[in-house]
RNA sequence: GUAGUUGUAGCUCAGUUGGUUAGAGCGCUGGAUUGUGAUUCCAGAGGUCGCCGGUUCGAACCCGGUCUUCUACCCCA
C-alpha cells in the first residue's frame, strides 16, 4: 500500500525537531522560572469530560474514539434508525482526544485536589487534537504549551503570565503585541447596549473589526438582530483605545466597573515590571468566550516589527472564574496562558529567527579505510564518546569518497580518517569540513580540538 | 460544515486540440579517481500520472466520485 498520514498530521525531519524542542526548551525554562511544575494527562480523556466545554462549534471538532469490540450492537437502535449522528455518538463511543490542555487540566484538579496545594501552578506541553479544516498554521495535530494557576483570584497573575508572554518571545526573538481584555467590559458593553443576551453575538461581531471595518461590523450585528441604537452604542465603545476614555461609558455598570477596576490593577502590576513588548488595551478583542471570565490574553506577531507575517493569534490565555465547577469544585478560580507552539514554529521560520547551534548536531564522525582498521576505529569512538563528544562511526570501511559524502549529509563538521598508518602511530588524520583543511592529531589532542 | 484550489520520478516542476515508448533540473547509484566531500565529466536506475469509476478506437489530459494540499468563510493555536 501507499504510505500516507491522516489529514492535518504531520511527520517531523531530525532538523525540524530540533527546532520544535528549541521552542519547547525555551518556554519550559520559562515556566519553570516562574514556578510552574509540569504534569501530564492523557491523551484520550472521557467524552463527557470533553463536550459541551467548547461551545456548539467547538464539539463538531472533537475527535471521538469509536469503542472497542462490537460497539453496534450496542448502538443506539433509534439514532442508527434515524441516521441520527449526534444522537449516536453517546453509544458508540466512550472517549475522545483531547481539544485543549485547560480542561484536562480542570479534571485534573478535581481528581487530585488532596495531592496538591493551592494555589497551584501547572505547565504541560502536549499535543491537541481538533478535527479543523487545515489551512496556514493551523492543523489537526498540534501542540500547546500551557501554564495555569488555580486556586487564587489574585490578578498579580494576570501581570505574571503576561510578562511570561513577555519573555519567552524576547527569549525567541520575536517582536509581539500582547493584547489585553476583560470579558466583563464585554458583558458591560452588552449591557449598556441593552442587549445582555446577546452579548455573544455582539463580540464575535466585534472580534472581527480589522478585518471587516466598522460597516461591516454592523453589517454582522444587523444580521445578528442588533438594532441600529445598539450599534451606535457598540460603535461608540469601539472607537475607545484608553482606559480613562472607557470610564464614562460603563459608569452606570456594575460589572463594567468591575471590569475596569480589574484591568487597571493588572495594567498597575504590568507597568511595575519591565516588558518590552507592546501591551496594549483592546475592547474588540473577544477570543476564548467559552470559558473565560475575566481578562482576555491574546498574543500576535508585532507587524511593525516583523511587517508582512500572516498569522493569526500565536499564543492566547484568559481568567476562568469557576472552570472545575462543572466537576464538583466551587470556588477554584483560574488564570492561564497557552503558546501555539505550531505557529510560532512557522513564525520564527519564515523570519528565520532559528539559531543556527544545534546540541544534538554529531561533531565527529570517524571512518575507517579497511576492515583492520575499524577496530581502532569502533575505540575511538566510544573514547570520544566518553570525552562527552557527539560522535558516530561509519559502520564498514568502504570507499573514502563515500563516506565523506556521508559525513557532507550529515553535516558533520570533522572526519577522522582512520587507515593502516593512523591505527599504527595513534595519530589521527582530523579533517575540517569547513575549511577543507586537514591535520593530524594524537587522541589528547583530538579531544581537546572536538571539545572546544 | 460552505466555496474554491492542488496532486505527474526521492524533491521542484514541464507535459501542445485526447494520439507511438510521459520529460527536465536537482538528488540517487556506478565510473573517470583502490586515501579525500560539497565544484567537473560520462553512464545508469527510478513513474499503478493520488485513488476508484465513466466517456472514447485511444485518457496524465474530458466527466463523476473519493482522498490529499493550500486558501477564503465559520471558528480557532
Amino acid at each position: 500500500m501507499k504510505p500516507s498520514i491522516p489529514k492535518g498530521t504531520r511527520d517531523f525531519l531530525p532538523a525540524q525537531v530540533y527546532r520544535r524542542e528549541y521552542i519547547f526548551g525555551t518556554v519550559r525554562r520559562a515556566f519553570q522560572l516562574y514556578g510552574y511544575q509540569p504534569i501530564e494527562t492523557p491523551a484520550m480523556e472521557n467524552l463527557a469530560t470533553l463536550t459541551g466545554k467548547y461551545g456548539e462549534e467547538g464539539d463538531k471538532l472533537l475527535f471521538k474514539v469509536l469503542n472497542n469490540g462490537d460497539y453496534l450492537a450496542k448502538a443506539d437502535q433509534k439514532a442508527l434508525d434515524e441516521r441520527d449522528s449526534n444522537g449516536l455518538v453517546a453509544s458508540i463511543s466512550k472517549r475522545g482526544l483531547r481539544y485543549d490542555l485547560t480542561v484536562p487540566f480542570a479534571r485534573y484538579v478535581v481528581m487530585h485536589q488532596n495531592d496538591l496545594s493551592f494555589p497551584f501552578k501547572r505547565y504541560a506541553i502536549q499535543p491537541v487534537w481538533r478535527a479543523d479544516r487545515p489551512q496556514k498554521g493551523r492543523y489537526q495535530e498540534f501542540y500547546q504549551c500551557d501554564a495555569d494557576v488555580v486556586g487564587s483570584p489574585s490578578l498579580v497573575y494576570e501581570a505574571e503570565l503576561v510578562r511570561l508572554f513577555d519573555v519567552v518571545f524576547n527569549e525567541l526573538g520575536l517582536k509581539v503585541v500582547i493584547r489585553l481584555n476583560n470579558r466583563k467590559i464585554l458583558a458591560a458593553l452588552a449591557e449598556v447596549a441593552g442587549h445582555s443576551d446577546k452579548m455573544m453575538d455582539i463580540t464575535i461581531a466585534i472580534d472581527k473589526l480589522d478585518k471587516i471595518g466598522i460597516e461591516g461590523v454592523r453589517r454582522e450585528l444587523d444580521k445578528r438582530d442588533i438594532p441600529a441604537a445598539a450599534q451606535d452604542i457598540i460603535e461608540k465603545f469601539l472607537a475607545v483605545d484608553s482606559l480613562d476614555e472607557f470610564e464614562p461609558l460603563v459608569a452606570d455598570s456594575e460589572i463594567g466597573r468591575e471590569g475596569l477596576a480589574e484591568l487597571r490593577e493588572v495594567f498597575d502590576f504590568i507597568e511595575a515590571m519591565s516588558v518590552t513588548n507592546r501591551v496594549t488595551f483592546d475592547v474588540k478583542l473577544a477570543r476564548g468566550l467559552n470559558y473565560y471570565t475575566g481578562a482576555i490574553f491574546e498574543v500576535e506577531v508585532d507587524l511593525d516589527a516583523h511587517p508582512g507575517v500572516k498569522m493569526g493569534s500565536i499564543a492566547s490565555g484568559g481568567r476562568y472564574a469557576d472552570l472545575t465547577g462543572i466537576f464538583g469544585m466551587k470556588d477554584m478560580p483560574g488564570v492561564g496562558i497557552s503558546f501555539g507552539a505550531e505557529r510560532i514554529y512557522d513564525v520564527l521560520e519564515e523570519l528565520e529567527l532559528f539559531p543556527d547551534s544545534n546540541p544534538a548536531q554529531l561533531t565527529a564522525l570517524i571512518v575507517c579505510l579497511d576492515d583492520e582498521t575499524m577496530a581502532t576505529g569502533f575505540k575511538l569512538v566510544n573514547q570520544l564518546r566518553e570525552a562527552g563528544i557527539n560522535s558516530d562511526l561509519y559502520p564498514t570501511a568502504a570507499k573514502l569518497n563515500k563516506m565523506l559524502k556521508y559525513a557532507n549529509q550529515r553535516d558533520v563538521p570533522h572526519v577522522i580518517i582512520i587507515g593502516s598508518e593512523e591505527a599504527k602511530s595513534g595519530v589521527y588524520s582530523v579533517k575540517n569540513m569547513r575549511a577543507g583543511e586537514q591535520v593530524k592529531l594524537d587522541l589528547a589532542g583530538l579531544i581537546s580540538q572536538l571539545q572546544s
